[in-house]
DNA sequence: GTGATTCCAGACTATATAGTCTAGAATAAT
DNA sequence: ATTATTCTAGACTATATAGTCTGGAATCAC
């Protein structure tokens, strides 16, 4: 009956999804995204709608692949310390090009007009997501003494999301690694002296 | 001879700072840029240069007065860490306008093309100075014995620059006091555990 | 082959907006 | 009053780019 699709949409949007990460949401041009994603413009808007449409799917991809990452990691390390220490000497051991790019999500919660409440709650959604992971984690790490009860695991999960995302801002701006590993150790200590985040109330 | 200038270029450009601050650069329009700053285009042009020349200008009088203010706050404190905490407590503290446009200097970091080596210069030698205001707050800390010798200032420094960049970015997404003061709180433990970040290496 | 569909290439439209230019009024010194 | 300058208002230009539309070739089922 009809001509089947040639192309393959996930593998479009893996690549559009790329595009914008490298570039931001402005800065990639529909010509930059055919061209990328290999596909001319009547498929591009058959498949995906209008270049923002794309763009929420690219986000929600992105968020997919980076957050079940995430949680695998902290689920293969017997012990949860060395899981965060995977995930922040990670970040920082990547290349110049990756610590150029930052993070998608990051990169759209900043470069998105302030009206905007549909990339907001898509955000804000996905941050309670991570937080949700990293408590799991830190409820084990509590269970394991690997923090005191003292500690507050709600309060570190926000600890390490807000880490994570000011590594990403340092990275863009300079790839230097050693600095990175050295904030990194910084955070990592919450797991060792017991009492971290508890006496000052 | 001639007519004076009538407006005050300084408050013009302190307008035009907390548009850009508002709205970031894309979204802040020629047409917004001169009714905020309440002058008209030529005038604009003649005493600013192009869009991005005030730009530029309205990041180094931001520079100038966040890292003073900044600067202040750290030397009024006999107390290092109760420095820290006005700072990081404060920035909790702040209205939901103010957590919502955020830091002008790291939306600029997040929204500007990645070839812009100008913007990202001026980024880094902003970084440079923050972390060198810190770090002399932090060689004071260790001199007055609020740090053990063991702390490394300079990483310390880096992490209070990541730390605020992190909190900034997710007061921006969701102003929520509570959970930045959780964050300040774990950030500010640094000053206790006179151990924190020495041991691992 | 026919018909339905999907592909590509590229023309075309619409729109936003940065930047320039023009005209004329206001303000000061001489 | 004259002159030089700065102001406002707004027309105008140039440019980029998102989105639509057209034509024709390719691919399948029948």
């Amino acid at each position: 009956m009809a001509r089947p699709k040639e192309f393959d949409p996930e593998r479009a949007l893996a690549k559009a999804m790329n595009l914008f990460w490298r570039l931001g949401y402005e800065n990639a041009s529909l010509e930059a995204l055919m061209k990328e994603m290999g596909i001319a413009r009547q498929s591009l808007y058959d498949t995906f709608g209008d270049k923002r449409a794309l763009f929420l799917k690219a986000m929600a991809h992105y968020r997919d692949q980076t957050n079940s990452q995430m949680q695998k990691m902290l689920n293969e390390s017997p012990s949860v310390r060395d899981g965060f220490t995977r995930l922040l000497s990670g970040l920082a051991a990547e290349t110049r090009e990756q610590h150029e790019r930052g993070c998608l999500l990051l990169s759209a919660n900043l470069q998105r007009d302030p009206k905007d409440v549909v990339v907001r709650d898509f955000l804000r959604d996905n941050q309670a997501r991570v937080e949700a992971i990293f408590l799991q984690a830190l409820a084990r790490a509590q269970r394991q003494e690997e923090l005191s009860p003292n500690d507050d695991p709600v309060a570190l999960s926000r600890f390490f999301v807000v880490t994570i995302q000011g590594m990403r801002a340092m990275a863009r701006l300079k790839s230097d690694r050693k600095a990175l590993e050295q904030v990194a150790r910084v955070a990592l200590a919450v797991f060792k002296s017991s009492n971290s985040a508890s006496l000052s109330k």
